[in-house]
DNA sequence: TATGAATGAGTCTTCATTCAT
DNA sequence: GATGAATGAAGACTCATTCAT
């Protein structure tokens, strides 16, 4: 929508953007708060102390909204996991990051993150048929899952995963394992940090633990040996 | 409120045990033909010509029944995953059904599975703290969880899986992969077949695929040498 | 909707039966109130002393209860032109009457026939293309205005009416004038009524005065003559 | 509030004038494309790309506006039947014409009229009581009423029309009668045409036909018998 | 002057639930 | 034991209108 390529927006636009700003930020709020089925345009709009139908200026309609909720927590995976694979560091530490960005940036939005979820069949951009693909490809959604598979590929061409592994079809496993992952902590943050005969374990310790776990399912064999794996107990 | 103990119910107890089971299923047809917002109350009273009221008779509220249907989901999963770990088979073979038949179980109950899995963050079975552990271990979802587990120590005192590894942490990100992937599969569950440039995959081959990498990420290096990996090519 | 053959209802069906009436009736009452625009559901609930969705219960949908006063009106319009145009009198007179009740019927009740005029346009029953025109002949509205025609008919063949007109022309301008005259009074009940040079006249005296006309317009030259015709005069 | 009784308006008053005069024009456009419930103030700005706020500079409320469009038809249409009535032409021409105006006004500018019609009961123009009749003769709406009234006396006066017809009541019962067919064709602009069995008929077909059969019906008998009457079939 | 922001009352409709029968 | 009637709260959304800028 914001075609306007001039530099600095009017004070107005400034104005409204802010607002639509708060209105998403208010959606995840009232979101952790009383979870999915809270999320009525009402709730909302007290959240916000405005009138339901000031939310209407800014959003056509709740569908809008949780599209954009959805499209706004895509670019920011995008954007981290982009970030996270091109930095300058050992494979073994890229890979593992790209898994764990996955998780981290959904927890951190839970409710962006539920969204785009939760319409991840229905979406648009989700890709129903071969026809589909190519704009699959191009969305924020697809393009992160992109990075995934390229980071698949590179570590096979390193000699680090095994060559025999299907890309595509790894990556759908790591992706799918992930979003497991994230609803776990998002709905159970406690969950690894509670049995009472085991030493509790941090959200971001377990996400570690898991995207070893992946690693190393990946790792081709004779690779598998020299692996550095730690175990829980050593980092904390 | 059955609080009556004796070993054989009456028949009326039997009838309406019967009622009862007959309006779960019913609420999994409901579900698998509408999807989770047309499981109203109305809906399901239709599909098993009640009336909605009649419901009432059986179950206090709506609430009540979608507890009912994810602990019949995870009586459902316990059954079948205990059936599947004592099955007189190497443990390569029992090792990675385990891991399928999570996701299988899921996919083929898909509401039961969503309202055990949406519900997985409120429901009374879900550990919040350390004094719930102790019903949790005792819950039918926590005796499956527990199988996991199980599984896990029987494969590092075989010397098949990594022996640094935590079982119980291990078990958790086996269970949050497997739930991944069951979302994945039942809102998309043609996904792994619609590139373009790919062999499409069914959702069976892709569970195998799942469940092999996962058994991978468990297994002690020295052992990965030998394993007896397929790839997907392979056995269409 | 009453295929049920059965000569006497339960009683259930007859209260159910007694509660729609009451909410047709209610809808004439609002509307002579408060006008079109003050049919809401929620106001017709409130005139039966009935929660909104009760009204549910008994009609689908707004538009279904409207679609029934319509076809409700169109009964009674029916059903009365119907009678009259059978009875046993002269021409002249049944001919007259024809047309006065048309008029009469509509300025009975008000809400019904604005409901069906209003919808005249958009309704099933208009015919919009000679497509059709088959089922407009078979509906009540159909067979009312067919009363019309016929009446026309009966008129030339009578030699009272003048042979060269078109029966269909004539009988839709009598319709269309019928349709006028019931709106006029329907809103301006006072008019004929209102001028203070001019001796008051009631509805039915404007309605016979109205009659007579259009009955005059469609005489036959010869016939002209020796009229009947009753000055307003007269008749009081 | 224009309490400005000068003669030349400042040019600020003729501007604003003006833009009235667009709004109103714009409201006809707005509801020939969209109907009666199209008619929101919102769809209204956007019609004439002015914000909704705007509006109510130049009209205290939506109510204000529709009334301004019910004066804009009947001054319409009393500059229409005032001109037809003055032409220099036989009374038999001029007479129909009068007749066939009102209609033609009326279908011309649909939303007009219907604003008028609809709203004849609840205007302050439409005399509900012998008080209010003096307002209602100098209104257009009065005035334009009052032309039927005449054309109906000159009738009278010349011979052609029957000398016992009450001319008020004539006058409002062919006033009524024209309303009917405006409505009819305004709303099923196709019926006349749309009989399988019967030549098409256009809508000015349809009007000179009504305007003959009212002409006829207002005539004295003696007078009858040399009627120009023109069948429709001899004038295509 | 003209506008964008904002609102409150209103629209139809669905839902889970209760109660008299 | 089962039902039909009934409801109140809530759902998304629209509208005419006001007010600060």
């Amino acid at each position: 929508m914001p075609t306007d390529l001039s530099l600095d927006p009017t004070p107005a636009e400034r104005r409204r953007l802010k607002v639509r700003g708060a209105i998403i930020e208010a959606a995840e709020r009232v979101f952790a708060l009383e979870g999915e089925s809270g999320l009525s345009i009402r709730r909302l709009a007290e959240e916000i102390d405005y009138s339901p139908s000031a939310i209407y200026k800014y959003f056509g309609s709740k569908d809008e909204l949780i599209d954009e909720l959805k499209e706004a927590f895509f670019e920011r995976l995008l954007a981290r996991v982009g970030r996270v694979s091109c930095v300058d560091a050992p494979f073994a530490v890229r890979g593992r990051a790209c898994v764990s960005t996955y998780i981290e940036t959904a927890i951190e939005r839970p409710y962006h993150y539920a969204a785009a979820f939760s319409h991840i069949q229905s979406a648009e951009t989700a890709p129903q048929s071969p026809e589909d693909w190519e704009a699959f490809t191009q969305s924020n959604k697809g393009r992160a899952f992109g990075v995934l598979v390229s980071m698949v590929e590179e570590g096979q061409s390193l000699g680090v995963f095994d060559p025999d592994l299907d890309p595509f079809l790894s990556a759908t496993s790591v992706w799918a394992a992930s979003h497991g992952v994230a609803q776990l902590l998002t709905h159970l943050p406690h969950f690894p940090a509670v049995t009472p005969t085991h030493a509790p374990v941090s959200a971001s310790e377990f996400i570690t633990f898991h995207a070893d776990l992946v690693f190393r399912g990946l790792q081709s064999p004779a690779n598998r040996q020299q692996t550095d794996f730690i175990s829980p107990g050593e980092k904390t």
